[in-house]
DNA sequence: TTGCAGTCTCTACAATTGTAGAGTAGTCTC
DNA sequence: GAGACTACTCTACAATTGTAGAGACTGCAA
């Protein structure tokens, strides 16, 4: 899983959400997808897939007439870029004053809190053991 | 505090932390500043920042034929702005999923994480009293 | 064989963002 | 008052992103 950083666009997001739904797909499959939330025609949907095969974030492959296309980066891969970006960008890259803002303003309700105080308890535990 | 979301872009957030440190300051203080980090030239500058005044990101205020500015925004409600982007794209607006993803993908030291432990409780206590 | 439905290709355009040069205007100094 | 500074204005340009129309191709049904 490598380190590499990619910048999803928003638009981008909600491409590769539809991908990875539905991977390996047809760009037409992506269109009908995102018709009714992002209103994108046809052309709009296919363009911005194959630029996104440009930036190596989506690969295709052609069965004769059908170009498939399929997430070269996984969710999660996504996902800690996104965090990553905003750290770097927003708290001068540490993690632990992101966090601490997290818990202090988003006012999560106790239940949240407890689940979070739990996931951490299991984490510290399990740190020790493995790695 | 609003809750207004207000989406700095990379440059945006290099001209806003230097703003935000020299407040209220003149563009060239701004440059000069940068100068070495970003590399921007004067008109570089100057140019970002009447963009965001434009965005209402900044705002001017001209004493004589200087022209002194301002942020808008305070570096809180950048930082919210920051995060919700994320969570709202990464994670389907969902907070404690994200939470979870920092504390299973980031390797936290045992000491970040008896830290986090810590706040969490005292948040907890907290929560309680106030609201 | 003619056409229609589905898919793809090509091209284009506006807005935003990063980038900056060239020229202008006020001020200080000699 | 002329040059040197300083700060500002105007204009521009390339890359990226969101957006999509028009036309081409192909395989199946009538």
């Amino acid at each position: 899983m490598s380190k590499k950083k990619y910048e999803l666009t928003e638009g981008e997001w909600a491409i590769i959400e539809a991908v990875w739904s539905n991977e390996p797909c047809a760009a037409p499959t992506v269109q009908e997808e995102l018709e009714g939330w992002k209103g994108w025609s046809y052309s709009t949907v296919k363009t911005m897939m194959d630029r996104m095969v440009g930036k190596g974030l989506l690969r295709t492959e052609r069965i004769r007439n059908l170009i498939l296309y399929r997430s070269v980066i996984t969710r999660k891969e996504a996902q800690r870029s996104e965090i990553m970006r905003t750290v770097k960008r927003a708290f001068d890259g540490a993690l632990t004053p992101m966090m601490q803002f997290l818990l202090d303003d988003n006012n999560l309700s106790p239940k949240q809190l407890r689940e979070l105080e739990a996931m951490i308890k299991s984490k510290s535990r399990k740190g020790k053991v493995k790695k």
